[in-house]
DNA sequence: CTTCTTCTTTACTCTATCGTTATATGGCGA
DNA sequence: TCGCCATATAACGATAGAGTAAAGAAGAAG
């Protein structure tokens, strides 16, 4: 359906108003520190909602909540044993986009830093 | 200072909390349509704040937040000339990032349709 | 100096969402 | 069947952020 949306262009650039709130979507998924963590957890292993709270010294239905939100979004799978609620990663590529940004900070902090190193901490103004 | 918390570890995974921080409010950064259709726009070129105003449809006082939240993460740069405020993609390489979120959501959309399909019409459940 | 123009900032309302507490659901053992 | 456990959901208060309108800056032009 709206399929074509992105594919045909995998440019961002020809993207409709609909298609671009749903990349804008995607993103807010991501912009919470503890859905992050979680992603970060399960990049080795599943686990269950119980573990997941315990690692992340967080409440229960916090941790509910977020692997909702990451469901919703298509991030990770569930599957049921018995009571337990075990959660893996859906699609690895997810983590490509953490790499992506990592590097796209490491280098930003890299030249602010430069910035302030030399002669220039008298003559460079902010920050 | 706390760049090696991105350098050493291309992986997000070895990121402390506060470089995780800051990730996640890089993500929030692109989590608003208005600021992806402005990256959008300086894609091609750079433009004033009142071109983009024009070009976007919105408020004024709008896209200048707008564009100053940018610039905080480092997105775009400005420069004045007059009274006019020109900006422009500090780091094409967000793109990357657009694009590989593109390309996953185009995947995932087809394995939904995939999944409307065929007989399943009926015994699958949800939507 | 005064006035325009362009942009930024402030103050405000409104909505979304985070985290918490409390309650519901659903499987499992006694 | 009765509770117990793990998880999900609901309801709530608190905060952040979007959009708007109006008030500042700051250069350009007369």
């Amino acid at each position: 359906m709206t399929l074509g949306r992105f594919r045909g262009c995998t440019l961002l650039k020809a993207l409709d108003d609909r298609a671009l709130g749903h990349v804008a979507e995607y993103f807010r998924a991501l912009s919470e520190p503890l859905r992050l963590k979680i992603l970060n957890a399960l990049r080795d292993k599943a686990y269950n909602v119980g573990e997941l709270t315990e690692l992340l010294d967080c409440s229960q239905a916090n941790v509910s909540k977020h692997l909702a939100t990451l469901m919703r979004h298509g991030f990770v799978e569930r599957s049921a044993q018995g009571t337990n609620a075990f959660y893996r990663i859906a699609d690895p590529r997810v983590y490509q986009l953490c790499e992506l940004v990592c590097g796209q900070m490491a280098q930003r902090f890299a030249s602010q830093a430069q910035m302030l190193r030399p002669a220039t901490l008298v003559s460079r103004s902010k920050r």
